[in-house]
DNA sequence: CTCCCGATAT
DNA sequence: ATATCAGGAG
Protein backbone atom coordinates (compact mmCIF):
# COMPACT_ATOMS: atom_id res chain seq x y z
CA UNK A 1 0.00 0.00 0.00
CA UNK A 2 3.30 2.21 1.11
CA UNK A 3 4.37 1.54 -2.02
CA UNK A 4 0.93 2.04 -4.18
CA UNK A 5 1.14 5.91 -2.74
CA UNK A 6 4.45 6.47 -3.53
CA UNK A 7 3.96 5.30 -7.22
CA UNK A 8 0.80 7.38 -8.08
CA UNK A 9 2.38 10.62 -6.50
CA UNK A 10 5.08 10.14 -8.66
CA UNK A 11 2.82 9.06 -11.95
CA UNK A 12 0.15 12.00 -10.70
CA UNK A 13 2.45 14.75 -8.55
CA UNK A 14 0.03 17.32 -8.95
CA UNK A 15 -3.81 17.30 -7.84
CA UNK A 16 -6.13 17.71 -10.91
CA UNK A 17 -9.21 18.05 -12.18
CA UNK A 18 -10.28 17.64 -15.68
CA UNK A 19 -12.97 20.24 -15.26
CA UNK A 20 -12.71 23.96 -16.10
CA UNK A 21 -13.23 25.78 -13.55
CA UNK A 22 -12.36 29.11 -12.00
CA UNK A 23 -13.94 29.58 -8.75
CA UNK A 24 -15.89 27.11 -6.29
CA UNK A 25 -19.08 28.00 -7.67
CA UNK A 26 -17.93 26.95 -11.42
CA UNK A 27 -16.51 23.76 -9.64
CA UNK A 28 -19.76 22.65 -8.20
CA UNK A 29 -21.52 23.35 -11.31
CA UNK A 30 -19.30 21.83 -13.40
CA UNK A 31 -19.35 18.63 -10.89
CA UNK A 32 -23.42 18.09 -10.89
CA UNK A 33 -23.18 18.11 -14.80
CA UNK A 34 -20.70 15.67 -14.93
CA UNK A 35 -22.41 12.71 -13.47
CA UNK A 36 -22.14 10.20 -15.94
CA UNK A 37 -21.27 12.18 -18.73
CA UNK A 38 -18.02 12.77 -19.79
CA UNK A 39 -15.37 15.65 -18.95
CA UNK A 40 -15.27 16.77 -22.55
CA UNK A 41 -18.87 17.22 -22.83
CA UNK A 42 -19.42 19.18 -19.27
CA UNK A 43 -16.14 21.34 -20.64
CA UNK A 44 -18.10 22.49 -23.64
CA UNK A 45 -21.53 22.52 -21.43
CA UNK A 46 -19.78 24.76 -18.82
CA UNK A 47 -18.30 26.85 -21.03
CA UNK A 48 -21.66 27.99 -22.61
CA UNK A 49 -23.15 28.52 -19.36
CA UNK A 50 -21.00 30.16 -17.38
CA UNK A 51 -20.93 32.69 -20.42
CA UNK A 52 -24.85 33.49 -20.13
CA UNK A 53 -24.98 32.82 -16.16
CA UNK A 54 -21.47 33.98 -14.48
CA UNK A 55 -22.80 33.84 -10.71
CA UNK A 56 -25.14 32.13 -8.73
CA UNK A 57 -27.67 34.80 -8.78
CA UNK A 58 -27.54 34.74 -12.47
CA UNK A 59 -28.26 30.74 -12.67
CA UNK A 60 -31.23 31.44 -9.61
CA UNK A 61 -33.08 33.89 -11.95
CA UNK A 62 -32.57 32.51 -15.11
CA UNK A 63 -35.41 30.31 -16.95
CA UNK A 64 -34.89 26.63 -16.22
CA UNK A 65 -36.16 25.69 -19.59
CA UNK A 66 -33.11 27.99 -20.51
CA UNK A 67 -30.59 26.36 -18.52
CA UNK A 68 -32.30 23.12 -19.92
CA UNK A 69 -31.68 23.94 -23.45
CA UNK A 70 -28.00 24.82 -23.23
CA UNK A 71 -27.37 21.51 -21.50
CA UNK A 72 -29.90 19.47 -23.50
CA UNK A 73 -26.56 17.50 -24.53
CA UNK A 74 -25.42 16.14 -20.99
CA UNK A 75 -27.20 13.09 -19.34
CA UNK A 76 -30.24 13.57 -17.38
CA UNK A 77 -29.98 17.30 -18.36
CA UNK A 78 -34.15 17.87 -17.25
CA UNK A 79 -32.86 16.64 -13.53
CA UNK A 80 -29.58 18.85 -13.73
CA UNK A 81 -31.38 21.96 -15.05
CA UNK A 82 -33.84 21.98 -12.02
CA UNK A 83 -31.22 21.03 -9.30
CA UNK A 84 -28.40 24.16 -10.62
CA UNK A 85 -31.28 26.53 -10.78
CA UNK A 86 -32.87 25.11 -7.34
CA UNK A 87 -29.35 25.19 -5.68
CA UNK A 88 -28.37 28.32 -6.82
CA UNK A 89 -31.58 30.00 -5.38
CA UNK A 90 -30.33 28.65 -1.90
CA UNK A 91 -27.00 29.57 -2.64
CA UNK A 92 -27.95 33.00 -2.94
CA UNK A 93 -31.05 33.10 0.00
CA UNK A 94 -28.81 30.88 2.44
CA UNK A 95 -25.20 31.37 1.59
CA UNK A 96 -24.50 34.88 0.32
CA UNK A 97 -23.62 33.43 -2.87
CA UNK A 98 -20.84 31.98 -1.88
CA UNK A 99 -20.12 27.92 -1.94
CA UNK A 100 -20.49 26.75 1.62
CA UNK A 101 -17.16 24.86 3.29
CA UNK A 102 -18.83 21.32 5.12
CA UNK A 103 -19.72 17.98 3.94
CA UNK A 104 -23.04 18.61 5.64
CA UNK A 105 -24.00 21.85 4.10
CA UNK A 106 -23.18 20.76 0.72
CA UNK A 107 -24.52 17.39 0.84
CA UNK A 108 -27.78 19.36 1.45
CA UNK A 109 -27.71 20.76 -1.80
CA UNK A 110 -30.30 19.34 -4.34
CA UNK A 111 -28.43 16.94 -6.43
CA UNK A 112 -25.10 17.11 -4.35
CA UNK A 113 -24.10 14.12 -2.64
CA UNK A 114 -20.99 12.74 -1.21
CA UNK A 115 -18.68 12.23 -4.06
CA UNK A 116 -19.48 16.06 -5.71
CA UNK A 117 -18.93 17.01 -1.70
CA UNK A 118 -15.75 15.80 -1.14
CA UNK A 119 -14.21 16.71 -4.54
CA UNK A 120 -15.26 20.60 -3.97
CA UNK A 121 -13.96 20.65 -0.51
CA UNK A 122 -10.33 19.04 -1.70
CA UNK A 123 -9.91 20.59 -5.20
CA UNK A 124 -11.89 24.35 -4.47
CA UNK A 125 -10.85 24.33 -1.00
CA UNK A 126 -8.21 22.43 -0.26
CA UNK A 127 -9.63 20.63 2.60
CA UNK A 128 -8.50 16.74 3.19
CA UNK A 129 -11.06 14.60 1.42
CA UNK A 130 -11.47 11.97 -0.68
CA UNK A 131 -13.85 11.62 -3.30
CA UNK A 132 -15.32 8.09 -4.47
CA UNK A 133 -16.26 8.48 -8.08
CA UNK A 134 -16.72 5.76 -10.64
CA UNK A 135 -12.89 5.40 -11.13
CA UNK A 136 -11.85 5.70 -7.36
CA UNK A 137 -14.20 2.91 -7.03
CA UNK A 138 -13.40 0.98 -9.75
CA UNK A 139 -9.46 0.91 -9.18
CA UNK A 140 -9.72 0.09 -5.54
CA UNK A 141 -11.00 -2.92 -6.33
CA UNK A 142 -9.22 -3.70 -8.82
CA UNK A 143 -5.47 -2.60 -6.81
CA UNK A 144 -7.14 -4.08 -3.88
CA UNK A 145 -7.10 -1.24 -2.01
CA UNK A 146 -10.73 -1.98 -0.89
CA UNK A 147 -13.10 -4.88 -0.77
CA UNK A 148 -15.88 -2.31 -0.33
CA UNK A 149 -18.59 -2.23 -2.58
CA UNK A 150 -19.93 0.86 -1.33
CA UNK A 151 -18.28 5.01 -1.84
CA UNK A 152 -18.58 5.39 2.18
CA UNK A 153 -16.34 2.01 2.93
CA UNK A 154 -13.75 3.01 0.26
CA UNK A 155 -13.58 6.02 1.56
CA UNK A 156 -12.68 4.64 5.10
CA UNK A 157 -10.59 2.20 4.08
CA UNK A 158 -8.37 5.08 2.18
CA UNK A 159 -8.84 7.30 4.91
CA UNK A 160 -7.12 4.29 6.78
CA UNK A 161 -4.14 3.70 4.71
CA UNK A 162 -2.69 6.56 3.28
CA UNK A 163 -1.72 9.80 5.37
CA UNK A 164 -4.04 12.63 5.67
CA UNK A 165 -1.40 15.00 3.77
CA UNK A 166 -1.44 12.53 1.09
CA UNK A 167 -5.02 11.97 0.15
CA UNK A 168 -6.11 14.33 -2.16
CA UNK A 169 -2.97 13.54 -4.48
CA UNK A 170 -3.85 10.05 -3.98
CA UNK A 171 -7.17 10.05 -4.92
CA UNK A 172 -7.38 12.21 -7.95
CA UNK A 173 -4.66 10.10 -9.04
CA UNK A 174 -6.41 6.96 -8.95
CA UNK A 175 -9.21 8.93 -10.80
CA UNK A 176 -6.24 10.25 -13.83
CA UNK A 177 -4.92 6.60 -13.58
CA UNK A 178 -8.40 5.18 -14.21
CA UNK A 179 -9.27 7.87 -16.88
CA UNK A 180 -6.09 6.85 -18.70
CA UNK A 181 -4.66 3.81 -18.52
CA UNK A 182 -6.85 1.12 -16.41
CA UNK A 183 -10.12 2.11 -18.09
CA UNK A 184 -13.68 0.46 -17.28
CA UNK A 185 -13.56 -1.09 -20.58
CA UNK A 186 -10.41 -1.83 -21.70
CA UNK A 187 -7.71 -1.74 -19.25
CA UNK A 188 -3.97 -1.27 -20.49
CA UNK A 189 -2.49 -3.72 -18.13
CA UNK A 190 0.74 -4.07 -20.73
CA UNK A 191 1.50 0.06 -20.74
CA UNK A 192 0.53 0.46 -17.03
CA UNK A 193 3.42 1.20 -14.48
CA UNK A 194 1.42 -0.16 -12.06
CA UNK A 195 1.32 -3.73 -13.49
CA UNK A 196 3.79 -5.43 -11.29
CA UNK A 197 2.48 -4.75 -7.90
CA UNK A 198 -1.65 -4.67 -8.97
CA UNK A 199 -3.31 -8.15 -8.02
CA UNK A 200 -6.03 -6.91 -11.13
CA UNK A 201 -9.10 -8.22 -8.91
CA UNK A 202 -11.61 -8.88 -11.35
CA UNK A 203 -10.08 -7.97 -14.44
CA UNK A 204 -9.94 -10.07 -17.40
C1' DC B 1 -33.82 -1.16 -5.74
C1' DT B 2 -35.35 2.15 -9.87
C1' DC B 3 -35.31 6.24 -12.41
C1' DC B 4 -32.96 9.93 -14.77
C1' DC B 5 -31.19 9.68 -20.06
C1' DG B 6 -27.53 12.25 -24.45
C1' DA B 7 -23.11 11.25 -26.47
C1' DT B 8 -19.46 8.32 -27.32
C1' DA B 9 -16.23 4.21 -27.40
C1' DT B 10 -15.97 -0.39 -28.34
C1' DA C 1 -25.86 -3.04 -30.23
C1' DT C 2 -24.58 -1.75 -25.68
C1' DA C 3 -21.48 -0.41 -21.85
C1' DT C 4 -19.90 3.59 -20.03
C1' DC C 5 -19.29 8.38 -19.04
C1' DA C 6 -15.88 12.60 -12.31
C1' DG C 7 -23.90 10.23 -9.47
C1' DG C 8 -27.88 11.48 -6.81
C1' DA C 9 -32.67 11.18 -5.26
C1' DG C 10 -36.81 8.75 -3.97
Amino acid sequence: MKELVERIKKLYPEPTVELNFSNPFELLVALILSARCTDKRTNIITKELFKRYPTPKDLAEAPVEEIDKIISSCSMHNTKSKNLKALSEILVRDFNGEVPKSLEELTKLPGVGRKTANILLSMAYGIPAIGVDTHVKRLAYRLGISKSENPEGIEEDIKKAVPKEDWIVFYTGLILHGRRVCKARKPNCDGCPLNDICPKIGVK
